[in-house]
DNA sequence: AAGTTTGTGTGAACAGTGTTAGCTTCGGTG
DNA sequence: CACCGAAGCTAACACTGTTCACACAAACTT
C-alpha cells in the first residue's frame, strides 16, 4: 500500500540530502512518536512522572528497545528541551510575523506576550527550559538543547536590535556603570553572539534589564510563587510589560480584545 | 550518664508548656535528623536524589520507620519547605537587624542582599521554595509551608512598609492604573494581610514589580539560565538593586568590599 | 508490681523505576 | 540466496515509595 508512495515524490529534498531510506524513515517516526508520547506524560504528571518505560508501555514495547533511540532518560529530556526551544521561538517568530513589517511596536508587543502565552499553556515544557536544572530531567542545556537555546535568545535579540538601531531610546553612557558590570556585559555579548563593538554596553544593561522584569513575572506566573491567589495575573504582566516597554521607547497598546 | 540531666535543669520553658517527655524529646531528634539528613541529600544530588530509603540506610534503620514520622516523601519535602522558609526569613531578618535602626536604606540593602547571598549558597534549597511546583518532590506550598511562605512574605512586607510611611517614593495615583490591574493588587492586598484601605494599590503596584526585579534577577542567577557564561552575576544584581530601590526612594550604597 | 496501652522499628512483599547483557528476528543489501 | 546490522525482546540487577503484619520496649494504669 503505502510502500508504492516511497521512492517517487519525496522530491522537493535538497540535492545533497540523500533521499532517506525507508529504514531512516520509520526510525525517524517512532523517534518523533516517543517524544510525543514523552511530551504528553511531562505535561500530565510533571517531570517526575516521565518514564521510559512508560512510554515504551504506550507504545506497545518495552523499555530496553527505546534504548536503541536514547541513550538514557536525560538524553531523551535534553532532546525534548531542544524541541521546546525550537518550538518557542517558532510561536515567537510567527507572532512577530503576523503583523506588518512596519509595525515595531506591535511586533515587539505580540512577540513578548506570545512568550508568556506558551509559558502558560505549556507550564511543564516552560519549567524544563526555565526552571531550575537538575541532574535529572533536564540538565543545564547541552549539546544540541544548547544550540536551541541560544537561537531563542538570538530571536529575542533581533527584537531588541530593531529598536536600538532606530534609537528608540536613550543608553546610559558607560561611564555609568561600574567597571564589574562593564565586564560582565561584555562577557555577555561575547558569550551571545554580539558583537561588543557593536552595540553600546548601556544598550545591553537595559536589554538584560527588561528581560529580566519579563522572565521573573512569567516565571512567578507558571511556578504560582507569592501565593497570588488565583489565576492569571495578566493585568499585572501587561504593567510590567508597559512598564518594561516604555523603557524601551515602544509605544504600548492594550492587548486586543478576547 | 547523660541520664542525670534529664528532669533537672530544663526550667526555663514557658509555664504552659507542658516538659516534653522523654519519648518528644528523642521522637524530636530524630526528626531533626532525618531533615538534616534529607536536606544534605538535596543539596548534593539535587531534588529527585532525595529516598527514603537512602535517608534511613544512612541512619541506620529502615525506609518503613521513617514513615512514624512523615506520611509520605512529599511531605517530608514540604516539611523541608516550611524549614527553609522560616530559615530564610531568619537571614533576611538578621541582616537587617544587623545594621541600627535608623539606618533603614541599609538595612533594606543588606535585607535584599542576604536574600540574593542565601539563594545562591542554597540553590537546591531556593529551587524547592520558588522553582516551579511538582507532583513530586515538593508540591505548591500547603498547609504548614504555606503558612511559614506568608510569614517570609511579611518579613519582605515590613520591610516595604517602612520605606511607605517614611513617604520616601512617590506613589502613582490610582486612576493610572486599568481597572484589571486594580482589581488584582486589590486581591493581592486581601491575599497577604494588608489592608486595602490602609496602602495605596499604586503602592502595591511598585511593591510587586521590586519583587518581580528581584526574584526574577535571582532565578535566573540560580537557575542558571540565558547562558550568562560562568558564575557570578553579582554585579548585574547589583545593577538592578540599585535601579529597583532608587524607584523606592532608597539611598543605593555599593556592597561592602569583601 | 503487674498488666496494658502506645509508640517505634523491622521484614516481607507489591508495584514501580533506569539500565545492561545476551539473544532473536527481520529489513535491506551484496 | 547469504549476510549484516538495526530493532526489539527477555531476563536480570539495583534501585525507588508504600503497605502490612508483627515484635519489642517504653510509658502509663490499675
Amino acid at each position: 500500500m503505502a510502500k508504492q508512495a516511497t521512492s517517487a515524490q519525496v522530491g522537493a529534498s535538497g540535492s545533497t540530502a540523500p533521499p532517506p531510506s525507508r529504514r531512516e524513515r520509520v526510525r525517524e517516526a517512532t523517534l518523533r512518536e516517543i517524544k510525543a508520547i514523552a511530551r504528553s506524560h511531562l505535561a500530565a504528571r510533571g517531570p517526575a512522572g516521565v518514564s521510559l518505560r512508560a512510554i515504551a508501555r504506550e507504545m506497545g514495547m518495552t523499555a530496553p528497545g527505546l534504548y536503541r533511540y536514547f541513550g538514557s532518560l536525560d538524553e531523551l529530556m535534553r532532546s525534548l528541551q531542544a524541541d521546546f526551544f525550537t518550538e518557542l521561538s517558532g510561536v515567537v517568530q510567527a507572532a512577530d510575523s503576523s503583523l506588518p513589517p512596519d509595525d515595531v511596536d506591535g511586533r515587539i508587543l505580540a512577540s513578548l506576550r506570545a512568550f508568556r502565552a506558551w509559558a502558560l499553556a505549556d507550564r511543564a515544557e516552560f519549567a524544563l527550559l526555565f526552571g531550575p536544572p537538575s541532574p535529572h530531567h533536564g540538565t543545564p542545556a547541552e549539546g544540541e538543547a544548547a544550540e536551541a537555546a541560544r537561537r531563542f535568545a538570538a530571536t529575542f535579540f533581533a527584537l531588541f536590535d530593531r529598536l536600538l538601531r532606530e534609537e528608540r531610546f536613550t543608553v546610559p553612557p558607560d561611564t555609568e556603570l561600574s567597571p564589574a558590570l562593564c565586564h560582565q556585559l561584555e562577557a555577555f555579548a561575547q558569550h551571545t553572539g554580539f558583537r561588543p563593538d557593536n552595540v553600546p554596553k548601556g544598550a545591553l544593561r537595559i536589554l538584560t534589564s527588561c528581560w529580566v522584569r519579563l522572565y521573573g513575572m512569567v516565571c512567578m506566573e507558571v511556578f504560582e510563587h507569592l501565593a497570588f491567589a488565583t489565576g492569571d495575573l495578566e493585568a499585572l504582566f501587561e504593567a510590567e510589560l508597559r512598564d518594561a516597554l516604555t523603557r524601551l521607547g515602544v509605544e504600548y497598546r492594550p492587548p486586543a480584545a478576547p
